[in-house]
DNA sequence: AAATATATTTAGCTATATCTAAATTAATTT
DNA sequence: AAATTAATTTAGATATAGCTAAATATATTT
């Protein structure tokens, strides 16, 4: 069975909101996700649930069944594989990847998956840190923590972003906080949450609350 | 303005039919090119014609614009650059890229293809032999003849295919008449117009007039 | 427990892209 | 020039994906 474009695009969604089948997830947060109304996901959930990618009791709620994970993490790789391919090979900007993958990620074609990921060598993260899941769905997840979350004196390494929005990864790369970099915790203002970090070893940055806790920290 | 991959495909096919905007074209040529019916074409041609890519007086005929011969060159600029990259960095067989690229054609974003065409070397040809039209739609065609036109010790290189079906270009595999090959007439039947052919000064090879009438050669 | 508020679904509409069958126009025969 | 044939277009369906407005079910107050 082969799903639409807009099918895999619910789809991710749902796998997304639900944490992995993990969370439960309402109509109206898919409908916000996805920037449509709350009528065309209850339509859309329907026929997901005829193609028995999620079990769906209406009034009731949806749980993705195995299938569906199967597909998510097969577009969620597609689009982690070709934000590496575009940074890598192509030269983009860590944030002008998003829009481009959005659409590379509904290419049908095994063979194309499997030689774009030989092609890049295997690759276990995209530009962002997120872990790219393997052929058979498999993730292997780096445990991390929100830098705001961290005190004062600790290290560790940059390794993925919560809000991936183009305006929030360009404000990144013009601080120099990208993904790799080595911060250290200098300080910490109680008052409003505000940091001040060490970026690899030379580099000292005033950061919000805000900004802190949408940058995820491999910690050392 | 953009037009839709639907229509991208229809204004491709108008484009090859009519030899670039030279030949008239029926709506039954498109059907059958499209493997649709002549009442969808119909309603497209009212579409691409309010679009303005083409002119068109119904049951009079069509006629390509300027602005529709751009989109269609873009179009087929970008299969043949996904074609090239296929090849030459995923090492596909040129057998295998038609239907992939088919669908690669129709991302947008004129970053990707400007970066993909300098990723590639900015190429003339792609892996059929066909030329590549510039970011400004600009062509620069080879002279060639089909094979089964020349004569007797007449030398030459194979630069493209006219029939690209799957099981054709297998064949030429099999027998080693890939693009870039050397090749010099040997023998020419009158009888059936087969010919018997050196390849790379190395192996003999014998071919209907079937065959040899879709390979096209840079002579030299 | 009834009333109100919120969430969700259904009904009915729009637009794209397809189809078949009928109608119309153009081309060819006789 | 009329009749026939072929090509093309229109009319009326279907399916996807979206919308608004109305209806219905669930959740929360009072």
């Amino acid at each position: 069975m082969e799903l639409t474009s807009t099918e895999e695009n619910y789809l991710k969604a749902i796998y997304h909101l639900s944490d992995g089948g993990k969370k439960s997830v309402s109509t109206n947060d898919i409908a916000a996700e996805m920037k449509t109304k709350a009528a065309s996901v209850s339509d859309m959930l329907r026929k997901l649930g005829e193609k028995e990618v999620i079990e769906y009791r209406k009034y009731y709620g949806l749980q993705i069944t195995e299938s569906g994970k199967r597909f998510a993490l097969q577009t969620i790789r597609k689009h982690r594989l070709w934000e590496v391919f575009l940074v890598e090979k192509l030269n983009f900007a860590w944030d002008e990847v998003h829009e481009v993958a959005e659409q590379l990620e509904h290419i049908h074609s095994p063979l194309l998956v499997q030689r774009l990921d030989a092609y890049l060598n295997y690759p276990k993260f995209d530009p962002h840190g997120d872990p790219i899941p393997d052929e058979f769905g498999d993730v292997r997840a780096r445990p991390r923590v929100q830098l705001n979350e961290m005190d004062v004196d600790q290290t560790g390494q940059i390794v993925a972003v919560k809000d991936s929005s183009a305006a929030f990864l360009r404000y990144l790369d013009k601080v120099g906080a990208y993904i790799g970099a080595r911060i250290k915790v200098l300080d910490k203002v109680e008052f409003d949450g505000s940091l001040e970090i060490l970026v690899d070893q030379k580099k000292t940055l005033f950061m919000s609350k805000d900004v802190s806790c949408n940058i995820l920290v491999l910690q050392s």
